[in-house]
DNA sequence: GTTAGCACTCATCTCTTGACAGTGCTATCA
DNA sequence: TGATAGCACTGTCAAGAGATGAGTGCTAAC
């Protein structure tokens, strides 16, 4: 159990080491604590040996490890989130309707702007849409484009080029079935549906139809369910000191370039903040990173996270409530 | 006037620098052309004295200028190109049926692993594209999304609120007449059809219909000719010498950031290969690389721009045919 | 025209040194 | 008994001094 002081020592390198990135000596808490230099010695040496402190060398001053800095979010920072942060520019952004993607897109650019840290949106995975509709529009030649619009107003198209001879007029007919069989289907059940409908007469036409257009259907469904994202800010976090290191720039630019950052998000618990430390991350190249991520889910049943990487250094008192302020708008879009 | 042995000084100064980012020495030329050390440097100064070569300090070997990189793409490289790049991977991509867009996308993506370095490409411009299609599909509540459809497959969207009391009969009407009207009516100009149709009569309707619903379809139009782009491989350049310096790498990845990639291409002359060598590219972040870029034109009129973006060491003679290559087989497409 | 030789110039590496910031420990104080 | 002062110790960092080496320019000779 750790005493008062030695909360407020923590607390106070926590918050040092953030703002300067260099490790916090016994001195300098001294006059903000009203301790001798060797006072703040004795809490520091059982802050450390407690594992909530580390030092970069035998002589150095210390720095919070990531058990620190959980202990830091969960339970010191609680009392005083930074009021400083300038909360209108979320609210202007919001003052003008804007399609939900453009919001989001905006939104994370603002988050990066205001951070100083990269901000990534995963979108709404598809998994809550409904088919509206089905369209087949010819193009040239024999390239036809296929088109599926969900009720949160996604589009995926697929161009498909036609067999030879194909009757123009079956394929309409077959396309306004799939309307009325699909209309308002949830996304993930429009195989399914097709599979095992009831109606199995009415679509028997459809499914020993060309099996290439079926299957660029198919392919334009499944596209739905991958998730998107946005990401912003990517180059901010090279402003970080940590990230001096030219390898360590490679391997974290390397990482944001794949599609990897989905699993750094994907896997977060999803039942409000989530905020992971350094190796909590699970990922070689984010260990000296934190991620802290908001779910938000919009009435129509959108669904999305938006989160933060920054070095483990991070401002903590700043982006978590800019990312749950965010994160409440989004939801009552 | 170089004389033969000066200019293959200049290919062998520019092939070596290319291979080892270091400045080249007389000795280790020597050896290759079987004159000795102090001939060559003879004709280095010559070299230099023309402006084809540049030392980094007073003792140092030489490296080459962007005037000397220019003689060297110009002349020197033509007789021999490097014949070892691995073309059939493009073979490959290209077997494979998929929608142009992805087929692009995957280029590049190829493009950047074969090369080591960034690859753009400038989306076709929809300038030459035409409308197919134009359709609006209701939601949910008052929200629809209006769709344009080109005849080069590309779709765009965009939410709107239906005011309050909309004739949805109507509505379609009008979308119906739209469709008439514009049919086949390049993207650029349907903003002039739409004022100056012959047929003013049967468009009033229309023009005086809800400006925000008129407003969105033009936007929807306008998106099509923003030029969309691909950027894929921007950590590699992290991997080159040149960018051990921090402050080079975020002033770099802060410029592939932002949308200012788009003017680099751009301005691109448009007739062929074109290549640019450090501050000819008019942009302070990109001072210390080559862009080469090669356009591309399918015959149904979508067009576009492949690029490498890579140091100014940059291995030219590996880089230019496989740009050609590429898109040559693009244009096929 | 080509080459050998020599003096000279920088960049780079290593080693040393001193300043400095910070710690741990111990003895002392209230 | 908790807080503090003092002191020895440790590691980092920056600056300076040499030593090394690659490469040049120039001149004289072939």
């Amino acid at each position: 159990m750790l005493t008062n002081r030695q909360k407020n020592v923590l607390k106070l390198i926590v918050e040092e080491f953030v703002r300067t990135a260099e490790p916090v000596g016994s001195r300098s808490l001294s006059k903000a604590l009203g301790f001798s230099p060797a006072t703040i010695r004795n809490d520091m040496a059982d802050l450390e040996e407690a594992g909530y402190l580390e030092k970069t060398h035998s002589s150095s001053g210390r720095v919070p490890s990531e058990k620190g800095y959980h202990y830091y979010v969960d339970t010191l920072m609680k009392e005083g989130f930074d009021t400083d942060v300038d909360l209108t520019l979320i609210d202007d952004l919001f003052e003008r309707k804007m399609s939900h993607e453009e919001t989001i897109e905006r939104a994370i650019d603002l988050l990066s702007q205001l951070t100083n840290y990269t901000s990534i949106a995963l979108g709404s995975s598809g998994e809550n849409a409904r088919v509206r509709k089905i369209e087949l529009v010819p193009l040239y030649g024999d390239t036809s484009i296929i088109l599926v619009v969900t009720n949160l107003g996604h589009v995926e198209s697929k161009n498909i080029q036609l067999p030879q001879g194909t009757d123009m007029e079956e394929l309409k007919r077959i396309i306004q079935i799939l309307n009325d069989i699909l209309y308002d289907v949830p996304i993930t059940k429009v195989a399914e549906k097709l599979r095992y409908d009831v109606d199995q007469e009415r679509i028997k036409d459809i499914l020993t139809y060309n099996q290439q257009i079926i299957d660029a259907f198919l392919e334009a469904f499944t596209r739905f369910t991958q998730s998107k994202f946005y990401l912003s800010g990517q180059s901010n976090i090279l402003y970080q000191p940590e990230f001096k290191d030219p390898d360590r720039v490679r391997e974290l630019m390397n990482f944001f370039e794949k599609n990897e950052i989905l699993q750094l998000v994907e896997h977060g618990g999803g039942n409000g903040l989530t905020v992971r430390i350094g190796r909590e991350n699970q990922i070689t190249a984010m260990k000296d990173c934190s991620v802290v991520m908001v779910p938000y889910e919009v009435d129509a049943g959108e669904r999305g996270t938006i989160a933060v990487v920054g070095p483990t250094r991070m401002e903590y008192r700043k982006v978590i409530p800019l990312l749950q302020y965010l994160a409440a708008h989004l939801s009552k879009l």
